[in-house]
DNA sequence: CTGCATCCGATCAGATACTG
DNA sequence: CAGTATCTGATCGGATGCAG
């Protein structure tokens, strides 16, 4: 797609570069651009896990937006849902190996946020004191 | 990820890792999971831009959102606004520090999207059909 | 040129209640 | 246990008009 050449390749013809609908990184950002799934992805990051596992670590998260988050990252191939026939129910979530190859990214911005974090919040009161 | 603080009515949860508001990574996934903040902070890679030439690099935005959007980042320290005073206005956006560090997270999500988009419509595709 | 103010529809997400 | 269904307030974001 032509959003995905750098903007030192953009300057002959695609002057525009995000913004396009069927842009790539776009669609990606749809998906990390949404927390809970980021927390989702994250979480996975040690293992299969069940719902209810998912739910305790990432609190806060309503049935609602946790069983909403999960689809659409099975939808995606990011992840596995694997219900198994007992009683109780037991359904297992887990990373496929695109949704792994994700981990690279979610890392970098945990390290980023840890490691910066200080200077925004500076920033932030430093603007609001002006 | 681990957010040292947790919420007040949740003192015992210890494998709660994200949700809490103040942990850093929810801060800046608020950021990077704006879409406008990432294209910004994309196109000003390049160096310095003014207004009008940020809003045709991202084709689509609106006065509306790009202002609210390069007022956050000024906010936050990822960049800086200088205000010629000249006739016409010209103001000048232009990455911090900060903001720069940030360029590395925003390539490897232009990377990753570029990379396995073919795949999250693969399986999109592939998860309609069932 | 670089915005700000306002209106308004669309979508998001939390709370709550209920089920196989 | 692992969800689904519904209601509702909050927020997002586009369109428009205007100003310094």
């Amino acid at each position: 797609m032509k959003c995905s050449t750098h903007l030192r390749d953009s300057v002959l013809v695609e002057t525009s570069v995000y913004a396009d609908k069927g842009c790539p990184s776009r669609k990606v950002l749809d998906r990390i651009g949404d927390t809970w799934s980021v927390m989702v992805v994250g979480s996975l990051a040690d293992g299969p896990m069940r719902y209810t596992e998912l739910a305790r670590r990432i609190s806060g998260v309503s049935p609602k937006m946790l069983t909403q988050t999960l689809r659409t990252l099975e939808r995606d191939g990011l992840l596995t849902r694997t219900v198994h026939a007992v009683v109780p129910p037991r359904v297992d979530y887990e990373l496929t190996g695109l949704g792994r190859s994700l981990l690279t990214l979610v890392d970098g911005l945990r390290l980023w946020a840890e490691t910066h974090i200080d200077e925004v919040t500076e920033a932030q009161a430093a603007y609001d004191a002006r």
